[in-house]
DNA sequence: TTGTACGCGTTATCAG
DNA sequence: CTGATAACGCGTACAA
């Protein structure tokens, strides 16, 4: 008998049904007390470990949450995912995990296969290239709660998490104004993406706090490659305006960007600056680290999309009470090298 | 009925019963086309999806692999558990993932909770202050296989896939002979870790290939902290004979010392060279990037770990012929920048 | 070719 | 206070 132990084993070898010794061991009230000490005892005895498989099958729940992610390798996502796990874990979750690679087909296989394994709710952050949204429609039928974060479906329905982005850009043009700067660049994604959109948002305000007109040629689109951001810079270097400064979508671009004007003879920090968003550890190993750059909170995010998962799992949150929590971004200084 | 269709309620509407449609699910050989294609058909119709969990009750198995790891916003776990979850996906696993955060209380935590959870194996790299190996060994006990990964424990009958830093670390050495530098500095871990034994018998190595004297006062044990590495640096700056270049233990050792010789106002890659052991992405996006890097190929080393669980847990391979399994580190140069 | 019966481990309901 | 029984969904040995 290298099996593990089961209720009805205690059970029978105390010559007392199984449902008493459920019961004993969950400390039921209407149980004899000798009854109980005699269960709980033998229990730790034979090292008895209830059998989870069986109770996720009775009760119909896992606790298990899964988790759709683009890639872990990205910074934001390990660090988001660590706002995950503990949270979830303290409310006794495990977390299954899946990288969808940034690959939608993928994406919709993990969430397929999650679903079959009855996981009790899941947190998403998009693939890319997501344009369909079938298979998240589908979970509604199967009860299972959706919360997604940071990389959110354009959807009404949904709960979500996600980084203000105007915040942290208003935030990050107006340190620059106030260096001086008068001509700022910005490296902006594409138009359709609401981050964008709250960049370019966030770039006007900034602006019009200072009573200056905002110069749209200056706050040009791209699809976030790195041809697209040397087409970017050329176009900013070679603007009517001396552009000084560069709001660069974000680190990657950022790094991209840094390198163009280094190839065009410029110097960093003197000639030109930049601030960027917190992709990469922003640490001191960074060549040409941005002087400032606009913190998208990873952790708390995937902390606070948990904890909403968990609310409605619970039953303290109604499932169509739909939450969508935004979490503003700020500017952050990069530390004196 | 919101409840998800089962097999009895197929069969149920078909007039047959559960075990037919069971097999009929299943493409049993002796089942009648006829009902089989109904079956399907209707299956097809009501979405029926079988629950796993009653699956995975009945049949003890979860197809999960349980991960247990320290941290993964280190670019190496990250990059490994890649490597677990592509080879576990395709043999249809499912990864539960459980970060130690280098706390070994919360390793064995986490340890427990998979258990009970059912996983069918562990992959684990331990956290770095785990003495106490009881909850692995109560694994066994259950009837759970292990195999560890790069961070393994000082045990004998266990399965795991490391890198030897050895091969690497000869190829590091030789280079820096190859260009000149004679007077080599060793920034080396904790004396007990099989990996600072292993550098150290590369650097004799390489020197004996060359024969050339190996010179013990220039490789210098640390605790790995950045006070450690700053104490390093000052011995091996004042020595003696001229320390030209620098083998750091990792890239966070790596960062440090260059760190401290730029106080010392030494020109790197002029007056001293590093070459370290990949730990962060090894990208344009570094500072001074140690001129080359040794590489422990963590993705694979996960592919391989994973590969080894699965044979067990298929049978292919017995449990008790226990796989030590070492992949040869290599040295790779940084790309031009 | 199909049906019956059973078991997996646990909890809940109902009875005593 | 405790026991018997059913139920969760599925697969499978045994019957027919």
């Amino acid at each position: 008998m290298p099996n593990p132990p089961t209720i009805k084993e205690i059970a029978r070898k105390l010559n007392l049904s199984a449902s008493t010794v459920s019961r004993a061991l969950h400390n039921h009230p209407r149980i004899g007390l000798k009854t109980r000490l005699q269960v709980q005892a033998l229990a730790r005895e034979l090292q008895y470990e209830p059998n989870q498989t069986a109770i996720f099958f009775q009760q119909k729940k896992t606790f298990t949450l899964g988790i759709v992610l683009p890639e872990l390798s990205e910074a934001f996502f390990s660090a988001a995912i660590s706002g995950i796990e503990d949270t979830a874990n303290k409310s006794n979750y495990m977390v299954l995990l899946g990288q969808s690679h940034d690959d939608a087909t993928r994406e919709e296989k993990i969430v397929g296969i999650m679903k079959n394994h009855r996981v009790d709710g899941l947190l998403v952050s998009l693939a890319k290239n997501t344009v369909n949204y079938a298979h998240f429609e589908m979970l509604r039928k199967y009860n299972i709660p959706v919360v997604f974060f940071d990389r959110i479906p354009d959807m009404q329905h949904i709960h979500y998490v996600a980084a203000n982005m105007e915040s942290g850009t208003v935030q990050a043009v107006a340190l620059l104004l106030q260096q001086g700067h008068r001509v700022i660049g910005m490296i902006n994604g594409p138009e359709k993406l609401i981050a964008s959109r709250q960049r370019t948002t966030g770039y006007r305000t900034a602006m019009q706090q200072q009573r200056l007109k905002y110069d749209a040629t200056l706050n040009l689109p791209t699809d976030l490659t790195r041809e697209g951001t040397r087409q970017a810079m050329q176009q900013l270097l070679s603007h009517k305006r001396k552009v000084t400064a560069i709001v660069a979508f974000n680190d990657y671009v950022s790094q991209d960007a840094v390198q163009y004007a280094l190839e065009q003879g410029l110097q960093i920090n003197k000639d030109i600056c930049f601030v960027s968003y917190a992709n990469l550890p922003l640490s001191s190993y960074m060549a040409f680290p941005p002087m400032a750059s606009v913190e998208q909170y990873p952790y708390q995010q995937g902390q606070q999309a948990t904890a909403i998962l968990l609310d409605i799992l619970s039953g303290k949150l109604p499932q169509d009470d739909y939450q969508q929590l935004t979490i503003d971004s700020r500017l952050v200084m990069a530390p004196g090298r």
